[in-house]
Parts: C-alpha cells; structure tokens; sequence
RNA sequence: GGGCACUUAGCUCAGUGGUAGAGCACUGCGUUCACAUCGCAGGGGUCGUAGGUUCAAAUCCUACAGUGCCCACCA
C-alpha cells in the first residue's frame, strides 16, 4: 500500500498543469492523417464582458471534440471571438457615460481605437475562462471577426453579393432606435405588449359639416397625415370617399382613399395614413403615391414639419396634441387598449419607424448568377444535407425562411466593419480596398455584426487567403452547436451566406441547446440574484463537476436548470471516483493472481461494462449528451463502486486485474465529461503500470466492445 | 392571429410502445476496513384531464385545460 492519495479530491491541484501538459503537447490540435475530419467551429463569445453560464455549455462540443479525438478523427475545434457590433457599442458607451463623456467626445477613430483595446482585454479573459473549463481548443487558430484577413474575406462576399443584384442600397421603412441612433432589422427588435389608448379623432370633411372619425395608437403621428383611408367594400362611407379632409391642427388638405387592407370591424373603419412612421401606411402610401411627411425625427424630437410642435419630443407632443384636440372638440372619445410596441434589443428603447435610405441583402431574388439565398438554404435543409436537431427546429426554420424580408444590413455605428463603398459625385466604387483616384469618400456606415459572423464557419479556415489548406481540409464543418435563441441571427445566415460563397454547406448538423437557467427554472439575471458565474463555482466545486452538472439529466434541446445543489451532486462524483481510484491504485495488493477465474461478479460487472460502452458511444454519437451522463454515473458510481468493489474487498487478489479494467475503460469513457479528474488518474495508473498505452487520457483510445 | 414546447415522486428534471427513473430533500440504521463530498435499508407517483389506436400507452392519435416560449405590419 503506497498511501499517496489524498482522501479527498482536490481539483485545483489537477486542472491547470493538465491543461498546460495538454497544450504543450499540442493535443488540441488535429493530427495528421488522410481520415475525415472532425470539424467545429466555436460559436464566437461577445468581446465584450465576461463568459456566463450559457457559454458553459460549450462543455456540449468539447464533448463531441474529445470523444472523435479518442476515436481516432482528425479533430478540429476552432476559438475566436465576435466583436458584436452594436451590443459593444452600447457597453462601451455606457462606460463613457459613467465618465461623463459620449463617443462624439472621442471622435471615431479614438472611439473605434478604445472600442478595440476593450475588446482585447475582454478577448484575453474569457480565454483564460474557457481554458479553465478545460475546452480544447485549438488555440493555434484562433480568430477574431476584425482581424485583417476575416474583414478582406466579409469584404469579397459584400461585393460579389453587390455584383450579383443582391445587395442594393435603397430607401424603405425601417426600424429606427433613437438611442443607438441606427437602424435595425426586424430580428433586433422585439415586441413587448403595453396599457395604452386607442384614441378616436374626428377628422372634418373640408366645405361641409361632416367628420369622419379615425383611431389611433398614436395621435402625435396625425401631423403626417397625407390620407384616411377606408374599406372599399365599406358602405358607412361611400359617400365620402373621394372627399377631402382637412387635417386638424395642420390645416392641410387630404383625401379620402380606399384600400382593401383598412379592417372595416376595427375601431372607426377609418384610418389616418402617416406614411413615414408606419409600415402599413408606408405601403399603402406607395399604393396610392401619397406623399410622406416625416414629423418626428431621428432624435424622438418633432420636425420643423411638425408646425407649432417642432422641437417638442415625441411623447410631449403626444399630450399637447391630445389636449389641443379635445380643447377643438375633436376627440371623440379614448378607450384602453392593449398595443404591442417594438423596442431595441440591445438598449430597450421604443423604436421608431422611419423612412431612410439603407444597405440591404435582397434574400429572396435570384440574383445573376442564378442563386438565391434563401431559396438555396431551405434546399439544403429539406434534402437533409444539413440536419438539424432536434428536428423540431427545422420547421421553425422552414417557416422563418419562407416569410423571409430582405436584410437590413447598414448600421449608423462607428463600432464594427465599415461599409466596403466608397462614394464621388454620381459614382458608387464597392471594393475591398480604396479605389485608386482622389475624392473618393467611404460610406460611414458599418456592417450588421450578423452579416460578418454569418460568414465565420468558412473565414475562420482561411477561404479566398493564399493558404486555404484549412478551408480544404475542413470545410464543410462537422457540427454547429448553439442556442436555439440564435437560429434566425446567426445559424440561418450561416447558411445562407456559407452556400452562397462557398457553394458547399457550412456543416452537416446544426445541434441546437436550451437555454441554462437557475434550479427553480427561472431565467438568471442579476435583479432576481440567482446568477451562477461559471468560474466561480469551477473554483469551488472543479470544472468537472460543473461540466457535468450542465449536461446530467437534461434533453436535446431543452432549457436546463442548473443550481449549486446539482454542481455540488456531481462534485460528491468526481470524489467518489477520485476514492475508486485511490482503492485500485493506491491499495493495490503486493501479490496480484494472474489470470485468476471468473467469478459471477466478475462476469456480471465486465458484461455491464459491455453495455455501458455502448450505450455512451451511441449516446454522444446520437447528441443524447444527458442519457450518457447517466448511465455513466449510475456504472461508476452504483454498479462498479457500491457492488462490485464491495464484493470485491473478500477476494482482493483475485479481482485486481478486473479492477484495473473497469476503472481504466470507465476513464476513458468519462473523459469527454470530466476530462480533468480522469486524466489525472489516468497518469496515475500509468505511473502504478496498470496501463500498457503509452499516450495520455486526451488521446487514448476509445473502448469498443 | 399563427406556431412550438412543457405538464412524471415534496422540489428540479430524464425517460418516446413492453413490469415507473435520477439528483436533491425525507425516514431508520451504520464511526477503524477507498470515500460521511460515505454506505445499507426504506417511504413517496392512478406519468395534466377525457376519449381513441394496440396483445400492450408516460410513450402513438384526437380533444380539452394550465404553463412557458417564439413568430406576426391590423390602425
């Protein structure tokens, strides 16, 4: 007996210098060889804070990564990180604020420079925290979404993108945020129901005594009034249409339209048209060659076309003009009503809408060279090229690509990758680099950060750089793993984008996780203080444990609950294991019999052994993480420790061989789990000779049966 | 308005056709012997409700109820 083993497990004497063996010895990196490859792209953490537990999920692909590198697969897992364009605008600047200053203080460059060292500095740290959760990472290829050669290779798709009638500029309704002061598409903004008013204004019929009364939402919008409009099939106003109607307040001459999108059922049946800020009235103005009158600005302030309430924010004219109006006896009457407003996801401001001239990706034309971008993509979903799991998601995909509007992707923020077009006089030059001439002014704009990481699965392996051996070798990649969350952001363009460049998909399997949230099934946020830090409890409890806990018990797909109780459960597992390998190693008997008979024990742990094998392989193989977890846990723990070295205490010299066995396969097996605890007894069987492969855990074979 | 998911032991959740499971919590017993971050024994569920398919349903189908989420330009 050599007594070397401490009673308890102590994970911080483990895990950095394993992970440091592992990267001096270049595990991570995928070994040579002509086999099919391997392949995940990280999806890129925000530079722009601290890993969260929902990054801890990344425990999912180190999983697959670790077990293809067991299996002998050419195994690549590539980092890097996003600069997030408009989320670390708005930090950055809220960091500014707290200084009293606003990035005009700065300027653009020195914004843009200060941006880029903070992302740095972030960049730096969650490294070091994905280290510490024991990712294999191939850190030798690490990427950053603004690094020269990703910027080129988004630059080259713009323009081919451009080249093909695919991306054009041009004047629409969009969503406006007045706090980011840019423009957003549809998906960056979210819906959020609210009390309001429904207010019924009466409108008069100019030369007569006659009103028509129109509702709405939002009465400081009437002063860009340029219609009412009715049913067509509506009889209550036959005799008006056609009728001219004076605009209160305004005094302005409109007419009385029909449209069949007017609901006759709805409020008055009637319809004040403001077609410069609201989509439905934008597009029955262009119907009708209405002209649009745009009354509140940019700023949320009301317009010099806004007459008497030029200047007023929005929401204060909103309480003038109501007043006004009921002072001119022409409120009809208010009723409550429940209205859902549309407000920035990034900074939660209500957003406006606006009529403003933008870069957009048309993603449902065919463009010259006979591919369209979304049509392509749900071709290559419904033929099962790519697969997504679980396989629910795919009809949410389905349905999202066939409803698909083209892609705002222009941004008035200094933060991100400039808009490859440079502009002199009449003429429009798109390039990647400054076109030759003088005069030439570059388009201030910047890329939706979405149309650069939409890209990452084929930038990051250098495609279009003189060394595309990577692109090559690993291209398409194998598996896509991310929150269902971002499946319209990121993963629907990936898709998009990845055949259209490439012509090939961008990989083969989109696996889709929940999302992480507290033991009671409450979302983690700082107010309700159930926020779980990652690193922290990996401090406390090891990073095994908490990878561990992140998986156990939890279905494809599903939201996962995760509370320190869990993360403790499985802490209470790495050291019932730590104390399994002290009694096969460390109380190993002197005499061991060789070859000794079986005895029912022994057949019944090496046949349940059997089975464990394969039930984990065809779990992680099959994406059932959880199930795996399980059955793990229940073999080591109930099977192998609580029964058969119980038993095996009687007729310990005969049992050894059978010992040494089970734990080194259990190992192995364990390892793409908690790969921390099992390397390290892993090298200490191998310093006891219990083990004849000369390599490390990382890259030791996988058990077959 | 459309869609998706969930409803299983006190709590949080796995389990998708073949005798009800895990973690935590609970009850009783157990201190030398790998581990009290432990062991042994045990209690506890008509698997949301109502129908249907099947030799067999928590598991498939239909309806209903509750909860959560996503999408959507009805003023």
């Amino acid at each position: 007996m050599s007594n070397n083993m401490e009673p308890i497990y102590n994970h911080k004497n483990v895990e950095k210098p394993l992970y440091e063996l592992w990267e001096k010895k270049g595990a991570f990196a995928p070994k040579k060889g002509g086999k099919k490859p391997f392949t995940i792209i990280l999806p890129p953490p925000n530079a722009n804070g601290r890993l969260h537990i929902g990054h801890a999920m990344y425990v999912l692909e180190d999983i697959m990564i670790r077990f293809h590198r067991m299996r002998g697969d050419p195994t690549l897992w590539l980092p890097g990180a996003d600069h997030a364009g408009i989320l670390t605008q708005v930090v950055y600047e809220r960091k500014l604020e707290k200084k009293g200053k606003s990035r005009h203080d700065l300027g653009r460059e020195e914004f843009f420079k200060q941006t880029y060292a903070f992302t740095q500095e972030n960049k730096k740290q969650m490294y070091e925290q994905l280290r510490a959760m024991g990712f294999s990472l191939d850190w030798t290829r690490e990427k950053f979404t603004l690094d020269p050669e990703i910027s080129k290779a988004v630059y080259k798709t713009f323009k081919t993108l451009y080249e093909d009638g695919l991306i054009y500029r041009g004047t629409r309704m969009i969503n406006w945020c007045p706090r980011c002061a840019t423009v957003l598409s549809d998906l960056e903004v979210n819906h959020k129901d609210k009390e309001s008013n429904l207010w019924f204004l009466k409108y008069p019929i100019k030369n007569s005594t006659d009103q028509i009364i129109v509702a709405t939402q939002r009465p400081e919008t009437m002063l860009g009034d340029t219609a009412v409009a009715v049913n067509p099939k509506d009889k209550r106003y036959k005799n008006l249409v056609r009728k001219t109607v004076v605009l209160p307040l305004m005094k302005r001459e409109i007419p009385i339209i029909e449209d069949s999108y007017v609901d006759p059922s709805f409020g008055s049946g009637a319809v004040k048209i403001t077609p410069a800020h609201d989509p439905n009235d934008y597009e029955i103005g262009e119907r009708h060659k209405l002209p649009s009158i745009q009354v509140i600005g940019l700023d949320d302030k009301m317009t010099k076309e806004a007459g008497d309430y030029s200047g007023l924010d929005k929401y204060a004219s909103r309480k003038q003009i109501i007043a006004r109006l009921e002072e001119l006896n022409l409120l009809e009457k208010t009723e409550r009503y429940k209205t859902s407003v549309g407000i920035c996801e990034r900074c939660g401001t209500v957003v406006e809408p606006q009529v403003s001239k933008q870069w957009f990706v048309a993603v449902n034309k065919t463009g010259k060279s006979g591919k369209n971008l979304a049509k392509d993509a749900i071709a290559a979903v419904r033929s099962k090229k790519i697969k997504i799991t679980p396989t629910r998601f795919e009809k949410i995909y389905f349905n999202w690509m066939e409803n698909i509007h083209d892609w705002c992707i222009s941004r008035q923020l200094w933060w991100g990758h400039q808009i490859p077009v440079w502009y002199r006089g009449d003429e429009v030059y798109v390039g990647s680099e400054h076109p030759p001439g003088e005069a030439w002014k570059q388009d201030p704009d910047t890329l939706d950060t979405w149309f650069s990481s939409g890209q990452w699965p084929y930038t990051t392996l250098g495609w279009g750089q003189t060394d595309d051996s990577d692109f090559k070798r690993f291209y398409p990649t194998t598996v896509m793993e991310t929150g269902y969350d971002i499946l319209f952001f990121w993963v629907a363009r990936m898709i998009m984008l990845g055949i259209y460049a490439t012509g090939k998909i961008p990989f083969e399997t989109v696996y889709l996780h929940g999302l992480v949230r507290d033991e009671k099934g409450q979302k983690m946020s700082k107010s309700k203080d159930n926020v779980i830090d990652p690193l922290e409890v990996a401090e406390k409890y090891g990073a095994d444990a908490v990878r561990m806990a992140l998986v156990f018990g939890t279905g494809a797909g599903n939201d996962a609950n995760v509370g320190e109780h869990k993360i403790k459960g499985m802490r209470n597992f790495s050291n019932k294991l730590w104390n399994i390998g002290r009694y096969v190693i460390d109380t190993k008997p002197e005499k061991v019999k060789e070859n000794p008979r079986q005895t029912k024990e022994d057949q019944w742990i090496l046949r349940e052994l059997d089975e464990v094998v394969n039930s984990v392989t065809r779990g992680i193989e099959s994406y059932h993480f959880g199930i795996a977890a399980e059955v793990l846990y229940n073999f080591i723990w109930h099977d192998f420790a609580d029964k058969y070295i119980e038993d095996s205490k009687n007729r310990r010299e005969e049992a050894q061989p059978i010992l040494e066995h089970v734990l080194l396969t259990s190992l192995k097996l364990l390892h793409p789990y908690m790969p921390f605890i099992t390397e390290d007894l892993w090298q200490k069987m191998k310093e006891a000779k219990m083990i004849e492969e000369k390599e490390d855990l990382i890259v030791a074979v996988w058990p077959t049966k």
